[in-house]
DNA sequence: TTTCTGACA
DNA sequence: TGTCAGGA
């Protein structure tokens, strides 16, 4: 029977946060950085409400600007000027969004190896004989394992 | 009630 | 950045 995996269900669709809109007030209680914060940081540049057709002229935030306020948030904590916070969240930003990415095209599904439930990772080698699986082990350390395609090596 | 812009401390 | 004004 045919499982439903991440790799080929809804286009990426699910789990979506395309609909999450905050207003600033919610953006602020989130984050706990105050509206005239928040205001200030878009006359800076550094954050961008989303665009709206409506007359509306309320702010409206979408999920990335929650995630990079938060983090803005955690390094100026952490002692960073706003600056350097901005510019940091950006690059952590970048480089989690890499990840992801990478991560999303390396995995190929779940697969039973020696009663395991390890990800498969697709092909190992050129000819496509011989496929490459992944786990974690009780302490959290990745362990790999090569297996032949069709499991007659 | 919430949000907005501008201004003052 | 906080806070207040005066509207919407």
């Amino acid at each position: 029977m045919a499982r439903t995996s991440l790799r080929d269900t809804s286009n990426g669709k699910i789990f979506s946060t395309a609909n999450l809109i905050f207003g600033i007030g919610q953006i602020s209680k989130m984050t706990d950085v105050s509206t005239r914060q928040l205001r200030y940081w878009e006359s800076k540049g550094y954050i961008k409400p989303k665009e709206r057709e409506d007359g509306n002229t309320s702010r409206l935030y979408g999920y990335d600007t929650f995630l990079k306020v938060s983090g803005i948030k955690l390094m100026l904590d952490e002692g960073y000027t706003l600056a350097a916070s901005v510019e940091r969240t950006d690059a952590l930003m970048a480089e989690a969004f890499n990840i992801r990415g990478f991560l999303l095209d390396a995995y190929h599904g779940e697969a039973t190896i020696d009663g395991q439930t390890m990800l498969d990772l697709g092909y190992f080698d050129e000819d496509h004989t011989q496929r490459l699986y992944a786990h974690r082990t009780a302490d959290n350390r990745v362990h790999y394992v090569v297996k032949p395609e069709n499991g007659a090596n």
